[in-house]
DNA sequence: GATGAATGAGGTTTCATTCAT
DNA sequence: AATGAATGAAACCTCATTCAT
């Protein structure tokens, strides 16, 4: 790691260990929303976070300085994903049909790997906790209201942003189900979610 | 002559046999379930707890011997609630339209005071914690599947489970957005999701 | 005590009230030897011994002030019947040949009901404790060296004096042994100590 | 990578990595022996062992995750050096003469180093705790028997085994004995002890 | 950088003892 | 007297975070 502590040839000697560094930050952050998801934040401890990631606690804060921002950079990273999620249906809004439009909605956060529901946790966790009251969420909604305004042209923006909150809870539903351990009827009901959200969106989205 | 003769469980709240202990509980659990909507299962603390039920921390523990059951004991308090709204609605099921069995459902959580959120907290907060996962959640379950079928008699009981499972997500939703703090439109989004239980009620629960 | 403070006619009244207070003391002395023997001076609480004699918390400090209290009690019990039974073996000690001493002896705390642990418990537990340390053991000693001096005119006192350590070594190990739990064979090993004494006194004190 | 692979078992002490944790472990256990022989292991405090080791509480909860497995860590030590006594006098028990094996085997416990009496301690007070009631007493037991089986083959093997148990006994007393605080005739009490053992044994193990 | 030990505030829980009814 | 609730110091233990090697 400190091979070269003086020499100047930097560029080349370093690559290798920022590689390390970015597998290491990969790894932790895994492990991360592997335990967060399964314990919640609080019950969540640094040690096993970094246990399970095969490093050492003093590894793990070198890279994150503090629970707190581990659970930020997790957030971060969902949000970048969720948006870009977002993002390609706000593309395709107008030319989408209703039913069509409600699927690819609620197979965003479905979609997302074995990490969602550490999202969901840290997204109700950590809500009285940090300053502005996630932010996510509300981006989350405004694009979401953007999508729907996109589709039907004539819907008032209250309306459209009162309908992306009902929307986002279908998506979360969506998405807590899709992980719940032993509910034998995972599926069906994964589908009637998906049925709900269909018949909601064609009726509020007909033109009048 | 024996103190506890029934409950020595130390996994179970211990009943006060004297008016004093009766609103001493009584005081506890309400604090208990304001510290537990404020911050949370993990977050809160006994200590707080007690302070806020003008109790010391001695007195909590004598009739609640952990913290886990005192969030059972919360719990099953809720249960019992949420059990007898689900049984008045059950009820009325057959005589209701749809849109009303809708509004009936969605009013049921919404409905309970102000230490809502405390029982959505508890719930997702000890799923895994709990050995049976959420008895609670599966009565509910349940229950609505029954008034779901007692409504539309044709409806298969396996379809009635998986839109029963689909209701309650709408009830929680509800139930969590209504005291939701800052939220400028909550009035609307819980029309929203009411309009959108409705619609689908109306759909799911026709006669073929 | 204080049934009537002012009326006079005390000692026919009293009685009955005398009485219960006897069996309660009795049954909450019992239950405590029962307690601290099963799990130690310390880990026994008094609710417990409380608990097991039937009475609540509140009785059973109306008769004992403290733990402490409790124990000494207890122990003083324990010492009036042991000194009891030093005393007739001290009665008969000239006549009894060294075998039967051992014997006697050894029987001494054996015989003891099923107290016999929380004495040896009691002994132990609260050495450091009491200011001067255990005068029941002190007593015992002096007393089983007047047993062994009346058995033998010759021996000299500071002799007696350290076999009375090593023979009340005996007497305990014995009583121990004859409650300890899972030893397929007490009976035999108990018969090993006792042969043990019996060689010991035997030669001991026969005649220089 | 990983910092604890082996042993994640939280009922078993953690084992130091580095030559700083060893000695601290090693002044962990020191301290530990001298509370527990001074306060018995219910009155000794976890706080009070880390303060004499001059440790934090939380290095001293670093390597040992209970008071329970501080306490079985001691017993596992004391039981080494016991079973390496043992083994040796088990070399040399058929050329010793009984006197000298009886010599042989009390001076085994008392030659400990001064934290003899708190295996002692450990011994008798977690008792009953341990599920497996005392593997050390009843290892110590059978390693006496086979010594005595070795001095005197024609001993039937109960006999030997109820032997080993009353020997064990003088053993301990032994030690006892000789820690005791304010007994004036300490060694003269020790020397009955040991005449006491050179007796029996010689008697028992003469062959018929 | 990486590792594992160190720290200590703070959380849960216990229990001897006191008090009000 | 008897009961059961009240009290709070103190015990055990956890864990985010910092530090030395």
């Amino acid at each position: 790691m400190s091979s070269q502590k003086s020499t100047a040839d930097a560029t080349t000697a370093r690559s290798p260990q920022r590689e390390r560094g970015r597998l290491r930050v990969a790894a932790l952050m895994k492990a991360a929303s592997l335990v967060f998801a399964e314990k919640g934040y609080e019950a969540a401890t640094m040690t096993e976070i970094a246990a399970r990631a095969g490093a050492s606690i003093g590894s793990l804060y070198q890279f994150f300085p503090s629970k707190e921002a581990l659970a930020d950079a997790l957030l971060a990273q969902y949000a970048e994903q969720v948006e870009a999620g977002l993002g390609a249906i706000t593309a395709g809004a107008a030319a989408l049909a209703a039913p069509d439009l409600a699927d690819a909605l609620i197979d965003l956060l479905v979609g997302l790997k074995d990490e969602r529901r550490a999202v969901m946790v840290l997204f109700e966790a950590r809500r009285e906790a940090t300053a502005p009251p996630s932010e996510l969420r509300d981006a989350m909604r405004r694009a979401i209201a953007r999508i729907l305004a996109l589709h039907a042209p004539g819907l008032p923006p209250p309306r459209a942003a009162a309908m992306a909150v009902a929307v986002l809870q279908q998506m979360k539903a969506a998405a807590l189900l899709s992980v719940e351990p032993d509910l034998e009827s995972r599926d069906e009901a994964l589908a009637e979610l998906r049925r709900m959200t269909r018949l909601y969106l064609a009726a509020g989205l007909a033109p009048a």
